[in-house]
DNA sequence: CCCGACTCTCAAAGCGCTTTGATAGCGCGC
DNA sequence: GCGCGCTATCAAAGCGCTTTGAGAGTCGGG
């Protein structure tokens, strides 16, 4: 059924019915309940592209996932990110648009879905330091938001983000009240600008009790299971091991937790856990009480907020860019304890 | 710059400098160079939305991830389905929609995908025993392809599946070769049909060994670690504990491990565990020798595959159905040992 | 009774592409 | 010199919607 059947269903021209469906204020109320009821009848819905095409509006967001040849990984904090600003777009009436392409062919996806014309903006991910995909965007007029921050861009962006440098400062904080002096930062890899942010957290933390950092405990990586569980076990074998791990996703810390285990120790006890929890779905830390002491911030809520304020921006670009950081929690959980053997 | 200013730019009507881009042989070759050449150096690409409203194919597939209020778990292993799929899309030149819905709104998801025409087809994901969402899309008329299979279905349809119930008895088998009687199975949700055929096939193994299953020794639920730690944990304090565990994915898995090592037993020694491997990404079994014993398939592979059923179908849609089973992995890691103290 | 204001509805143009059906130009055989 | 078959190109219709600008009808005030 499409607009044109619908109308000569109902004996009206399809402008009014148009109207109608629209909500326009020119058309009669009684003339709009019976096209409204005619519409539901008939399941009636307007073809999209015939619509965006009328429009100019796409009314849909494009997200890039960049596969890089060297390590296959997916971003397993995706999958969340995508289900909040999916809820959002679902809300709001857009529709999502993933491409998955190599690292590599970024730059040309962005400038094929500018050209296409089938986004009207999309969200960037995992931007690094000083991204080059954010002077990029903004020269091919493509709205976007970056969920992160890029330090050194050197152009004004919109973003929204988690105060990663605050976290990790006061994670590394608490492991130092409780007498932690050896503590070992498992980060992810550090042109990522996140990563970078936790580290200076940590260095400032470290530097403000007059300790000097080692590089010998400091760890930048891709963040899987098996990356803390070989970091772990390598640093709890050398000759000046760390009384604590903080580590920067909980999956790092579930492979820390499995070194710690297979050498005999105890977390808690022997060795401290603390890491950044991005609340996965799947990946919950612990059920009711934490099991992993955790500066913790919903990735989820952050990808519906993200998207928030991109439609916002799409619907008015004038708006100056908006930008949103949110603060981590911390939450103290069984993984964290006194620094053994003070002496 | 679009059609029209091409071919004034050109000198050519739009009918041929479309025939020229799109490949017609009713074009010479010195015309369809120059054209060639000139959109290339405009970076001209076709409004998307313009095309498929003229040629009536979205040149998009859809996914539509439900997301239920009860749990809101992200499925796990829908990242890696999602970029194995994805990488197929880009190199066919298609797009791919998601689709973020509460549970119950699924049906109504699938029917405006199709009346708003902005999909060729759509993937099912995670399918059911009985599942309604394949008589819904064979009514409605909206190609797609099934990742598993639905037992009971009584309408014909196509398909990628992994041979669950082989992997399945092939992992218990393996178990009671190794000498062990008392094998827990934690299996995910059983109303997902991936899941009944995985206790088929456990079910089968020990009925060929003449070992009645225990229903103390099975569980189903939500796969997350905290399930796996928890069913342990309980398993392993009673009366009759297991000395072997199947799990229905890696995550699981690692909460039985940490059961394990909190009761201080070992697992590969005191306790056996097998495991569905589904080769996400970022949760690998292992470096470079796997951790656990697991049955194993990729995910990722499967989307690739899956995709490119679907897009045949849909080029072709008088195509009979096609299906496609893949048989698991038997891959032998630190996990397993024969059974303690067989008496 | 006429005119302007207002309400409701409509025909038609336009969004950017594909595709149909027509046409111009050309060489060739009769 | 004419008609035929080819090739290379074009104008125009159509995809399904929105939106502009105009028109028909109604009502109240002068």
């Amino acid at each position: 059924m499409n607009l044109k059947q619908l109308s000569e269903t109902l004996g009206l021209s399809q402008t009014t019915v148009s109207r109608a469906l629209n909500g326009y204020p020119e058309v009669n109320e009684e003339t709009r309940r019976r096209v409204m009821e005619a519409a539901r009848r008939h399941d009636y819905r307007p073809n999209t592209r015939a619509k965006s095409l009328a429009t100019g509006r796409a009314m849909a967001i494009g997200h890039v996932i960049p596969i890089s040849t060297k390590h296959e990984i997916v971003n397993p904090i995706f999958a969340d990110f995508i289900a909040g600003a999916g809820e959002t777009y679902t809300k709001m009436g857009y529709d999502m648009l993933l491409s998955v392409v190599p690292d590599a062919d970024q730059a040309r996806c962005y400038r094929e879905m500018k050209a296409k014309r089938n986004v009207d903006g999309v969200i960037l991910h995992g931007p690094h330091f000083d991204d080059s995909r954010i002077p990029l965007l903004t020269e091919i007029g493509l709205p976007f938001i970056v969920h992160g921050r890029s330090t050194n861009a050197a152009l004004p962006y919109s973003w929204l983000d988690v105060n990663s440098r605050r976290a990790f400062e006061r994670a590394t904080g608490l492991l130092l009240d409780l007498g932690h002096r050896r503590i070992a930062l498992l980060n992810g890899l550090e042109h990522m600008d996140f990563a970078l942010r936790r580290r200076a957290g940590y260095s400032a933390a470290l530097q403000g009790a007059g300790i000097e950092a080692d590089p010998a405990l400091m760890r930048s990586e891709e963040m899987t299971e098996g990356y803390g569980h070989r970091a772990a076990m390598e640093m709890l074998r050398g000759d000046a091991p760390p009384t604590a791990f903080l580590t920067s996703s909980l999956i790092i810390a579930l492979g820390v937790r499995r070194a710690v285990e297979e050498l005999g120790l105890k977390m808690g006890r022997d060795v401290s856990i603390v890491t950044h929890d991005d609340e996965l779905s799947y990946l919950r830390n612990g059920e009711d009480i934490p099991i992993y002491t955790a500066v913790r911030s919903s990735v989820r809520e952050a990808g519906r907020m993200a998207a928030e304020m991109l439609i916002r921006r799409i619907a008015d670009p004038t708006l100056p860019h908006l930008d949103r950081l949110l603060e981590a929690e911390l939450t103290i959980g069984q993984s964290t304890g006194p620094a053994p053997d003070r002496n």
